[in-house]
DNA sequence: CCGACGTCCTGCTAGC
DNA sequence: TGCTAGCAGGACGTCG
């Protein structure tokens, strides 16, 4: 669910009322996350202070003062939240942290896609992140983009949901990504001109620095760490809108699955084999 | 090694 | 009105 702007929301909303606060006491509703709450965890926590928020893509890293760390992934129905004590405990919260000011961290995710892992230190944290992340969006280099996509037999769109690539994009800002760059979702990274690779790299940067900036998007479940909605969904160029015209052309927007998710696309603005196939580098012989 | 696909889970909705 | 199949913003394990 959350993508980058949407979980860096989050972060923003959730640092000032935790950092500084002691956790007095953990109450959990549900082990079976998707990386199971372990009840040694619990114990552990208690007297603790929060020390930083911090995010990661789509992760968020709660810094404690034992330098241990909570890392939470909010999976697609996933949301973090700080409340008063007197707010209703909303159903599907797994885990809600008491605080030592009346106000309460809480863990909700009706799918349970998500989860909350508790580390030992900065190092196992690096140890779980770094090795399935690329880099956030802002640290891409276009030239090392572009040659990672034009290496590459996946489409865009495959290549735009791999965290390993960019890391933090995900369906929506795919979409839109490509929508801005003109390319379609089902051409492949050899399909893709080194100039095409790179107007893509900036559009990423674009769509989720305009998305943030509006606190992300709210399509069903998503809320900030406040509870507020997010308003970049009013500014979809393509997400959600098959059937409408293309606002730049006009032409109806359609949709499409590649690499297992739905991708929207305007056929007109976002035509496909814009670019002759890269030769490759190694021919196969003919028989 | 790379890429495609299924799976985890619940809730909503389009379509009959 | 009532039922159900299909789909939903993610990540990861497995298989070819």
């Amino acid at each position: 669910m959350p993508e980058l702007p949407e979980v860096e929301t989050v972060v923003r909303d959730v640092r000032p009322e935790l950092v500084g606060r002691t956790v007095r006491a953990i109450s959990v509703s549900r082990l079976s996350l998707r990386r199971p709450w372990q009840p040694a965890w619990t114990d552990r926590l208690i007297g603790l202070r929060f020390l930083a928020v911090r995010r990661r893509a789509k992760w968020i890293l709660l810094d404690l003062d034992d330098s241990s760390r909570l890392v939470c992934h909010l999976g697609m129905t996933g949301q973090l939240t700080v409340e008063a004590d007197s707010s209703p405990v909303k159903d599907h919260t797994h885990l809600n942290f008491q605080l030592d000011n009346a106000r309460q961290l809480r863990f909700r995710d009706v799918r349970r896609f998500g989860s909350v892992e508790w580390f030992a230190d900065e190092t196992a944290v690096l140890a779980f992140l770094g090795e399935r992340l690329g880099p956030e969006p802002w640290e891409l280099e276009p030239k090392e983009f572009a040659d990672t996509v034009r290496r590459s037999g996946r489409s865009l769109k495959a290549i735009l949901l791999d965290q390993s690539v960019a890391a933090g994009v995900g369906n929506i800002y795919a979409d839109e990504a490509l929508h801005r760059a003109g390319l379609h979702p089902e051409q492949t990274g050899q399909q893709t001109s080194t100039a095409q690779a790179e107007r893509l790299c900036r559009a990423i940067v674009e769509v989720i620095d305009h998305a943030i900036a509006l606190r992300g998007s709210t399509i069903r479940d998503y809320i900030g760490g406040s509870g507020l909605r997010g308003g970049f969904q009013d500014e979809f160029r393509v997400y959600g809108r098959d059937g409408q015209p293309c606002l730049k052309c006009q032409k109806v927007i359609e949709v499409v699955r590649v690499a297992g998710r739905s991708s929207h696309f305007c056929p007109a603005c976002q035509s496909r084999h814009r670019q002759p196939a890269r030769p490759q580098r190694r021919p196969r012989q003919r028989p």
